[in-house]
DNA sequence: GTTATCCCGACCTCGCTGGTAGGTTTAGCG
DNA sequence: CGCTAAACCTACCAGCGAGGTCGGGATAAC
């Protein structure tokens, strides 16, 4: 398993918000009803999107969740970075961040036959962040609405 | 994490026979130390990647394993998927294999407002089996042996 | 001042990862 | 013929993180 519950919900939050008309805040009560997500988890979610500024919040009645940008700016890879912490393929990738969501092989190199699984395992990180660099929140919404073909990839690399 | 041990210790395992000559089994012994691995817990993996017709073995004094193929011929695909089992981005994709590693979303489809977020896991899945089908043992081998530098991706799809 | 909401920290349960233990076969070798 | 090195098998176990719950605050609209 790749991904946890964490990015899986916290990205379909997104999704909600990203639904909703501009600066209309929505609560997350909402949100879990319409998602049948549990709110009480949801919550602490949500703080996660709100710390990495990718969301907004109104407290008080009336009061919610809006996005921070517009759903064409919100790129997956610093989503699922905010609701993972990091995305290392393999336990030795430590979290030297390199502020992309690139992390490093902590084998000590031991200058001759070195970690050779690091070469596999930085080729599918690699692989894994473009992936989610070329998938917009916007695409999501869209899909959501029931236009795009799951088979349509974005640009072919 | 995507991966567990099993995927790298098994890597390992076959990246040591690789290093072999041909037709000479090497003991799991023989690699627990070399790569200092818990041997008991080898033997498991071992008989994931037999199950898997990835590698042969030879039983009683001076028996071993060995790969079953050229190293060429060893897609990590094919590697990862019989250590791990599946290559599921999420737990909602269930194990209805189609027989490449390809594993689906069960959720129903509530024609409408379906599983939005299966649109970016099933893009990931995707990506991450592409990029390990790309890689094979002997490039490992080869890698380990201190030629090709890391940066060095293959054949930019 | 009541109600809807965000916010926050403590707690809890369960399954899986990563490993160990202890055996049973199989086969080379003296 | 027996010793020994190896594959093979099954059961067991500890720790940890995932996935949630709970209870209470702070805050703002009405």
């Amino acid at each position: 398993m790749f991904f946890t519950t964490k990015a899986e919900y916290g990205v379909r939050l997104l999704i909600e918000l990203g639904r909703q008309p501009q600066d209309q805040p929505i609560s997350l009560k909402a949100i879990a009803d319409a998602d049948n997500l549990p709110l009480a988890y949801l919550e602490r979610i949500a703080a996660l999107l709100k710390r990495a500024g990718l969301v907004e919040s109104t407290r008080g009645a009336h009061g919610g969740y809006q996005l921070a940008r517009a759903a064409e700016d919100i790129a997956m890879d610093e989503v699922v970075l905010a609701l993972e912490g990091s995305l290392a393929p393999m336990e030795c990738f430590v979290d030297d961040r390199s502020d992309d969501g690139r992390v490093l092989c902590s084998h000590h190199d031991d200058s001759g036959r070195g970690c050779a699984t690091k070469l596999l395992w930085t080729r599918v990180q690699v692989g894994v962040l473009r992936t989610l660099s070329q998938t917009t929140l916007a695409e999501l919404v869209e899909f959501q609405s029931g236009k795009v073909p799951p088979a349509a990839a974005p640009a072919p690399v």
